[in-house]
DNA sequence: TTAACATGCAACCTGGGGGTTGCATGAATA
DNA sequence: TATTCATGCAACCCCCAGGTTGCATGTTAA
């Protein structure tokens, strides 16, 4: 299980449109197995397993073991985490554009 | 050029070390010609190109021509749509952990 | 204890992403 | 005008992400 943890894998592993149904279907029910995040889902329960493992290796889910399931859960101090980088990126671009404007006007 | 603006292109579009490197580039010190990305980076002119390009069919940056080189900047916009997609994800989840809680105490 | 159910593991296939090289073309400058 | 410079285009290569199928294993329920 490598860990791939930084803001490029936090990224890719929400760019991708089954995992990013997943995040939703996540969000709206709260946690839940994978044969029932496979229902409704056009793809295999293996393909919906891998994508849970390439989002646990960004850290954005993780699961607990119940009986003979495992529950997937959000984590949503990873989404912030995103969140907050794509802040930083935002501000700091405002900045640039007001250093280049001032720079253009002298 | 086909255009791929949604959620899941755009965090693609994002989801590469080379083009996060390429964004830190532009918003550290604004906009700037393809030969000057490439400056410094371990990667051909070509492949900034492409990376460029796979950006800009995500709405995340854009070019003008200026004589026989041409210029990238980033779109905030976009930026901010991310990161506003992001903020609902964090708080819709926060909303089922909720209901959860609640259906479990009672 | 059997049968149904939820998951894990492994092998396999295919397309496209990330990268390179070589050459062509239009703009700038000496 | 001849030459350098910035870019575009196209072909090519390799690897891995996304997906499938088949079978094995552990859990639950009849």
């Amino acid at each position: 299980m490598p860990a791939r943890r930084n803001s490029a894998h936090l990224f890719a592993a929400l760019g991708d449109q089954t995992r990013l149904r997943l995040v939703r279907r996540l969000c709206d029910d709260g946690p839940m197995s994978i044969t029932r995040l496979t229902a409704g889902s056009r793809v295999t329960r293996q393909a919906i397993t891998k994508h849970l493992r390439v989002m646990e290796g960004a850290g954005l889910v993780c699961s607990t073991r119940h009986g003979r399931e495992s529950v997937w859960h959000l984590d949503a101090r990873r989404v912030d985490e995103a969140r907050t980088y794509l802040e930083r990126i935002s501000r700091q671009w405002d900045a640039a554009l007001a250093r280049l404007q001032k720079f253009v006007e002298e």
